[in-house]
DNA sequence: TAAAACAGAATGAACGTTCATTCCGGTTAA
DNA sequence: TTAACCGGAATGAACGTTCATTCTGTTTTA
């Protein structure tokens, strides 16, 4: 593996278990079996370090997302096979899932989102939005806002079938994803 | 004011405004006007202060929250009546909506959660969710997931809100905030 | 052999915490 | 009435620790 990947690898891995306080240099370097210098030949400073920690991590969740998508099927079932692949990507990657509630915090990425134009996970989901405002199934309510509905509940669901073992195989169905996104931010007719 | 109230006071102002990180003892000292020692007449560690910080907020937003509570009246106009005050509390007072973002992210305060039995709000919140179940008004889901689908919503809202001005008082209102809480929970005939 | 890569000790800044000292209101002694 | 005394509240300089970053000598590579 290259060195570079290595030391994020191990970053990624630190971060998810501790924290970002709580995972220093020189032990982000003993995992990557390195010194801490090293570290320093590829990244300027640990705040670079940690946004290319956030970035990998995006591309795996933005890949495993829209995995399948047909643009040409219709908006419900689009949305719907999205939202479910990122369910079972959260459940299945429980690290990932970690690591993107450690990250989200962190002043560093918070910073980093303002500075990047919108992300190619979220512009297509919110053009779904659009379209879905537009044929009148979906409400007009900012796309912030009705991302959050969404996204807000399925890492909330993948934080409780992790924490309460048992649950994610008796209680949290597929179903039950795709009924509390859908019902959220539908028209009831 | 008592001391002890003064130091609180400043730590909520600057944990606000800066975060827990960014607010060092010495200048919470700083903002209470006194020594960085005295600060420890009142509290063993800097965590035993944020701690304190986030009792006190916790009280305030649950008095807000369930005020004009009538346990007479029926579920949805309960859960409404708790879910604006919430939105409008969090509104008007947008450094104790900065401070729980900041505040409910910290290690510290994670495990205050956990050591402490639920709260008045989640509980007073909670069984009414149950009532609502019984009744087949609401959905057969965990409490924590419906609870998250309220809160994470309303405070989203809040955080865009004051993000773009402008939008409150033209966008996001009350119905609005119903709308989406009530209909992500409840049962669709 | 020259240059690039590497490791980990050294450095210095930032921070939480401690402690010897000062300050201040009240109490006692003369 | 005044002066000496007392206790504990307050202070902020000093300490020890942690951590990101730099430095330096060594190893690897070409």
């Amino acid at each position: 593996m290259d060195k570079s990947e290595q030391i994020i690898e191990a970053a990624a891995e630190l971060i998810a278990l501790n924290g970002l306080q709580a995972s220093p240099v020189s032990m982000v370097a003993k995992h990557a079996c390195c010194g801490a210098g090293t570290i320093y030949r590829y990244f300027d400073t640990k705040e670079e370090l940690v946004e290319a920690v956030y970035l990998q991590l995006m591309q795996r969740i933005t890949r495993a997302t829209l995995a399948g998508d047909d643009p040409s099927g219709d908006i419900r079932s689009r949305l719907s096979n999205m939202w479910l692949n990122l369910f079972r990507y959260l459940s299945d990657n429980p690290r990932d899932a970690a690591l993107i509630d450690q990250l989200s915090v962190a002043p560093a990425i918070c910073e980093l989102k303002q500075r990047m134009a919108e992300n190619e996970l979220q512009s297509g989901v919110h053009s779904l939005f659009e379209e879905g405002r537009q044929q009148g199934l979906i409400k007009d309510l900012p796309n912030e806002v009705l991302g959050i509905y969404v996204y807000g509940g399925i890492s909330t669901l993948v934080r409780l079938a992790h924490k309460v073992p048992g649950l994610k195989e008796n209680t949290i169905t597929d179903d039950m994803v795709l009924g509390l996104c859908w019902d959220a931010i539908r028209i009831h007719h």
